[in-house]
DNA sequence: TGTCGTTTTTGATCTAGATCAAAAGAAACG
DNA sequence: CGTTTCTTTTGATCTAGATCAAAAACGACA
């Protein structure tokens, strides 16, 4: 999800048409509702999404620096969104509106190919999580998130995880201390 | 996942580069570990997707006429694809290779369009599904694919249609004894 | 129309993980 | 610092759904 930060130039030449936003832990960045008017190149920090089903709060997302963050239900579509982002850290991002990147996928060179492999990646991306929670265990999630994202474990409250996982924080509480 | 459908002209065009393949009920259409080279559309029959895990056969997809079937994780990467798709009941579809496809691309109006349409729709119904596992009982989640799907029910042997609802066979029948 | 293989149902039991409740630890903030 | 609030852990219990096993129903085909 981040091969666009690979391309130094490309980068910078995006970065003219681009807004910094800071946000404070705890922000709001967008509501459940809004229709996706931008689309977030994080410098700095951390975010979490989440939708709401059922009265419970469930994490599908985090994304954090050197990642980019859209919702693609909503930005491509122009349909309102059901996730809401928040910073869990003091948070900076670029920000490119929609105009600008309909501007950009005209006049810069390589980025209709980038769009298409952000899809597909993101794509694949969900299909892991979904065989992952279809043909593991609890515990084999937490390994693999483990594996993956050990970093977020010192970032992020235990309870967000646990949703992303699909689990409950006392499961996830109680496969930690098991494993020392 | 079937608007070209809706487009007569189009499709037209489209069958001047596609072959009419026929399948068996049972024939292997393509197997974990190829490369995928074709898109299908299908004209007739059905279809089912898998792939192996942990010993089982999960089953991810079922593609039936007047839909298209094609392996996202290998058609556009080129790499091996751990899914198989079998035939279900005797099947015709219109094969598309990815030589054409790109032809197509480059010289039929409005293609490039679908292409992303189509990768967006892909997406938001594999959202959906990883919702409904992490957020649905097993019961609630049978209901939500009878309401989307129960034609396929006459369709497809239980088992399969089980383990696409990430549920043993047997709670599946249960379920529906249950309901009469 | 009976036989064999496949698919579905039913029954008994077991278990991973949920739920409810409360204690223990950290972090924020006057 | 001490108090308050948020986060994590621990304990006891409950339950949806898995597992194992066998019977019943269905379908294809000789």
């Amino acid at each position: 999800m981040n091969s666009i930060f690979g391309s130094p130039e490309l980068l910078e030449t995006l970065k003219e048409h681009m807004q910094l936003e800071q946000y404070a832990k705890g922000d709001i960045i967008e509501n459940a509702g809004d229709v996706s008017k931008r689309l977030f190149f994080i410098k700095k920090g951390i975010i979490r999404v989440f939708y709401r089903t059922a009265g419970r709060e469930i994490c599908c997302h985090f994304a954090k620096e050197n990642e980019i963050l859209t919702g693609i239900d909503s930005f491509f579509t122009g349909k309102p969104t059901i996730y809401t982002s928040q910073a869990l850290e003091t948070t900076e991002c670029y920000s490119l509106t929609k105009n600008n990147l309909d501007w950009v996928f005209d006049h810069v060179e390589g980025m209709d190919r980038y769009g298409r492999i952000f899809m597909i990646e993101a794509y694949s991306e969900l299909v892991e999580r979904y065989n992952s929670i279809v043909s593991m265990s609890a515990e084999e999630r937490y390994e693999d998130f483990m594996n993956k994202h050990s970093d977020l474990l010192n970032r992020v409250p235990l309870g967000y995880i646990s949703s992303y996982l699909g689990m409950k924080q006392e499961t996830l509480s109680r496969i930690r201390s098991k494993q020392n």
